[in-house]
DNA sequence: TGTGATGTTGAATG
DNA sequence: GCATTCAACATCAC
């Protein structure tokens, strides 16, 4: 489930277990998430050099290499980065490990092979080149305002549109609809100030909540939309009937009447 | 066994 | 500009 707070959790991670330790083996199983390298010359680009730094905007994930060039983590649905030292303990759809002079092995699994990884010359002239926008907890409450002036789109389309706020998926964006209290499918324009400032706060709160417990949605707190999914659903039911619908093409749930629609 | 749904993005279409 | 559909791919629940 990575979003934002996933994939800056992973960040932590391999800040903590690879950086500036020398990369002296990589091997690839499965090239087709290598989005412009194959996997002889992903293999030869990184062997023998080192991470020495990361960088996370949105979904997006890089780890920079000692020459400059940087590579991407892009884990798409399904993918993770797990750490090992024995074989056995390989994830069951690695597509490809990368091995570091302590004998640590960072394996890439990813069943579903949405993953985009590739090596960059340049993150930042790359994260130009897609036009990612401002990080979900770094753009400020006015630029957030002016992205839903005049826009009829819904609120949830906003909120998971990359280019215009890096990080939000479908589960968050639910959650802070609801938080809100608005309903996922309000149009962006028609929102007051108040309600945009509204969802600014809660996403905030939301991301760097979830962010400090480590995506760990277990720990989440207890009066959280998800736990829908979870056994605790009573507090929900008696705010109103639990609804699901197609929003911006995904799966969306909200509370009836307790979520307020505006168009 | 078959069918539909699933956290991602991007392209094509209307 | 925006909604919809599909495609990439594998697994799981029903």
């Amino acid at each position: 489930m990575p979003e934002l707070p996933e994939v800056n959790t992973v960040r932590k991670g391999f800040d903590q277990a690879v950086l500036d330790l020398k990369i002296i083996e990589v091997e690839v199983y499965d090239d087709k998430i290598l989005r412009n390298a194959s996997g002889v010359e992903f293999e030869s680009t990184l062997t023998g050099q080192t991470f020495t730094g990361s960088y996370r905007q949105g979904k997006y994930f890089f780890g920079d290499l000692d020459d400059g060039s940087a590579v991407l983590f892009h884990l798409g649905m399904t993918g993770d980065i797990i750490y090992y030292h024995d074989d056995a303990d390989r994830p069951p759809h690695e597509r490809f490990s990368i091995k570091f002079s302590s004998g640590l092995k960072l394996g890439y699994d990813d069943p579903r092979k949405f993953s985009d990884i590739r090596i960059l010359e340049n993150r930042q002239a790359y994260l130009e080149q897609i036009g990612l926008g401002p990080d979900a907890l770094e753009i400020d409450a006015k630029s957030f305002r002016e992205i839903f002036d005049g826009r009829k789109t819904t609120i949830k389309a906003l909120l998971m549109n990359q280019k215009l706020i890096a990080g939000i998926g479908n589960l968050y964006a639910d959650e802070i609809c609801f938080q809100a209290r608005l309903h996922p499918g309000s149009r962006a324009g028609a929102l007051s100030d108040r309600h945009t400032d509204s969802l600014y706060l809660k996403m905030r709160e939301i991301l760097q909540t979830a962010c400090d417990r480590d995506a760990y949605y277990k720990v989440y707190p207890d009066d959280w939309f998800w736990k829908w999914r979870t056994d605790k659903i009573e507090f929900l039911e008696e705010k109103g009937r639990i609804c699901k619908s197609k929003i911006a093409g995904r799966t969306t749930y909200y509370i009836e009447d307790y979520q307020k629609l505006i168009v």
